[in-house]
DNA sequence: TTGCAAAACGGAGACAGTCTCCGTATAGTT
DNA sequence: AACTATACGGAGACTGTCTCCGTTTTGCAA
């Protein structure tokens, strides 16, 4: 779709109706504003999160990188449309945003990882905060044309920071 | 000022004239773009980077939490203004932007943190990838509204993760 | 002081978005 | 076939950034 390759903000409204031969009325009927349409291009592969969380599962590797397996999956996932990622994070403490339902997705699928791989983690992660962090990441990543190693770079600080413990770094003095 | 309350985009140009009891043209003589106008206004606090450097340099704790400390107070700058971290996190790699002197000074004082803490970091971090790390985080925190306390916790895993050497961590079978 | 050139000003409006409103066409029912 | 209800399309209302140009002010020399 138009949206994938340009971009949200690059994609008007006038663009998508002539493209899907409408007016701009019937285009806003069937979706009463810009961000509701997003959504709806992204249900599709909003559904690829779950099989996602279950391939890096049964990975045969340490928790970090199973853990590091699904932040590039899940990272991958939000960066696949441009300009998505920033919209889905800040949605995710906002029940009435469009994107809601998407955001439960993601935070279950974070939660199901936090479950399968808790004893390796730190003691105070949350589905929430994994969300945010990976969001942030992918946010900047999709606006800045980061070149995907560092991308997988700055994954791998997060996957780390998450699976080490705060007693094992709090008492190493300078 | 208008921007530091409301956000970038929450103020039009016609809100700063009126403001400032100037016409539009002259409001765009002064400054070329919006940004540009916005740059102006962050130039101020901007400075204050390089003595939060210094001070948590200065702090007697340990390389995690001077790390941390820095972190937090980098952070907090780039939410000073609502919108900033994004705009600026973004312009990192654009030497056009009209953030270009500001993503400097940024990429300069992480440098020297990581200068001043490299034996402590893992071998390969950058001052991009920080700069980078923080923005992300900041960006997230600064429109979702989270609480200071979630923003410290992702700050937290982020220090973490920057310290623990990829060695450490790698091994770990689940 | 007066005259004049040059620079600064201000705001109307060009342009580009999102979204609404309403006249028209289409489909469904009796 | 007539009538109603529903769907359509696109003009235009609204809001934003930025430009253009007529007017005012300023600075300087006679």
């Amino acid at each position: 779709m138009l949206f994938r390759t340009k971009g949200y903000d690059a994609v008007s409204m006038d663009e998508v109706s002539k493209t899907a031969e409408v007016g701009t009325g019937t285009l806003y009927r069937h979706f009463p504003t810009k961000e509701a349409l997003y959504d709806a291009v992204l249900e599709a592969w909003a559904e690829r999160v779950n099989s996602a969380v279950e391939r890096a599962l049964t990975l045969d590797a340490s928790a970090r990188d199973q853990l590091l397996a699904w932040l590039t999956a899940y990272s991958a996932m939000l960066t696949e449309h441009k300009g998505a990622a920033a919209r889905i994070t800040a949605a995710l403490g906002d029940p009435g945003s469009p994107f809601a339902a998407k955001c439960q997705t993601y935070l279950g699928a974070n939660q199901r990882i936090i479950e399968a791989l808790s004893p390796a983690l730190r003691p105070d992660v949350d589905a929430m905060q994994i969300s945010r962090l990976v969001g942030g990441v992918a946010a900047v990543a999709d606006n800045s044309e980061i070149p995907a190693d560092a991308v997988q770079a700055m994954l791998g600080v997060v996957a780390d920071g998450l699976v080490a413990s705060e007693k094992d770094s709090l008492p190493v003095r300078a």
